[in-house]
DNA sequence: TTTTAATGGTTGTCGAGGTG
DNA sequence: CACCTCGACAACCATTAAAA
């Protein structure tokens, strides 16, 4: 199939959010879209990862260039301090860029549409969103880019900023260093997934591997020599290991997912002792190794390389593809699971399965649940 | 009166070079 | 490496003058 010209479907976006309680009026009239148009930036990411309003939200100067000159910016982002409209606070959270909240009352305010007309604004906005579109260089990068071009709203859905951002088609897509897909999708609460309908499709299944980056991790280590205990292998294979751990924990699942996925990423210094040595009774083998492994390799975090490992497994071979077998099928990636309609399911599964035969020397459980429920 | 051209000021773009 | 400054030039816009 002929992949048609994707920046086709590239629109400006011209509706950006900003709290009630501001006037842009006290700008004068060259700055109001571009002083808006920040103040979005600020609460967007809020509302995309679920921060508080509270929350520090990083500005790097190569983002806010992609809208505006610096020379355009930094006197507006002195005079929204100096209105007390916003705060800037230099590296909060680790960060090395600066950092912007905004402050009472408009932190608690309700936020409300504003429309961007400022014509300079609208062009930048739309050449860094073309760029982003030619950036995708992987032929499945582009099918993926493609298939998210078709996302629509039922229309039932509620007004929130999440679905807004898709019924708009404001579809941005960031293929990040480990090579993992981040989407509007990635970052939907799971709440609004039933809203959500794939090339007119409204039934999606998500087919995704159980625990896949343990999967990995447990293939990988002992590939490179570290023994890993076959209880640990076991468990995770049959996807059971969050409920073990969460169980040892005196926790459900969901906890003992995320206290496990949190000790394993913050190996080898950053980590709950009471949590680790939990790990270390159930599984010493495996403990052992990825103490061993953080500790010769300081600088490659064992977390990123399973993400690199699984995206090299899910997009670079799976979705790869199945976009290659399949043009015509829609499909949309969540990290380790491919979302498909019901045609698509026993495609998307037997390629995943080909994927981990390759990549991997165990066989993993493969989910296939309604993701839209 | 309408159209076109010239003018000058403002705003936007780009890149070299500098800092910690 | 991320951020900042500056200057040269381009693009844009409104006003005015000239021509038809």
């Amino acid at each position: 199939m002929v992949i048609p010209d994707l920046k086709a479907d590239v629109v400006p976006n011209t509706t950006v959010y900003i709290p009630t309680t501001f006037d842009p009026r006290v700008l004068v009239p060259k700055d109001r879209d571009c002083a808006c148009w920040m103040l979005n930036a600020i609460t967007q990411d809020q509302r995309r990862y679920g921060w508080t309003p509270e929350a520090w939200v990083p500005l790097p100067q190569a983002f806010l260039r992609t809208a505006m000159e610096y020379s355009v910016y930094q006197p507006i982002l002195r005079q929204l301090q100096g209105d007390r409209v916003i705060e800037m606070d230099r590296g909060a959270g680790g960060e090395n860029c600066r950092c912007y909240r905004l402050l009472e009352p408009h932190r608690s305010a309700k936020q409300v549409a504003y429309t961007i007309t400022k014509n300079t604004l609208l062009k930048r906005m739309y050449r860094f969103q073309v760029g982003v579109v030619d950036a995708l260089k992987e032929p499945v990068h582009q099918s993926l880019r493609r298939w998210l071009s078709t996302v629509t709203v039922a229309d039932d859905g509620p007004d929130v900023p999440h679905l807004d951002e898709l019924r708009r088609k404001d579809f941005w897509m960031k293929v990040c260093d480990y090579g993992r897909i981040h989407t509007g999708l990635t970052s939907l609460p799971k709440r609004y997934r039933h809203f959500i309908r794939l090339a007119g499709h409204s039934e999606l299944y998500a087919v995704d591997v159980s625990h896949c980056q343990f999967v990995l991790m447990a293939s990988w280590l002992r590939r490179e020599g570290y023994a890993v205990d076959s209880d640990f292998v076991q468990q995770v294979l049959g996807g059971r290991l969050y409920d073990t751990f969460g169980a040892a924990l005196g926790v459900d699942r969901e906890k003992g997912k995320d206290a496990l996925i949190k000790l394993v990423y913050g190996l080898p210094r950053r980590y709950n002792r009471p949590h680790g040595e939990v790990f270390q009774r159930l599984y010493p083998q495996a403990w052992d190794s990825c103490m061993t492994y953080s500790r010769s390799y300081p600088h490659e975090h064992l977390s990123l390389h399973m993400q690199r490992l699984e995206s090299k497994v899910m997009i670079g071979s799976a979705a790869h593809l199945f976009t290659e077998f399949f043009p015509d099928e829609p499909l949309l990636t969540i990290h380790d699971a491919l979302v498909v309609p019901r045609s698509g399911v026993f495609s998307a599964e037997s390629l995943i399965k080909d994927a981990f035969d390759t990549h991997c020397d165990v066989k993993p459980t493969i989910k296939k649940t309604l993701w839209t429920a």
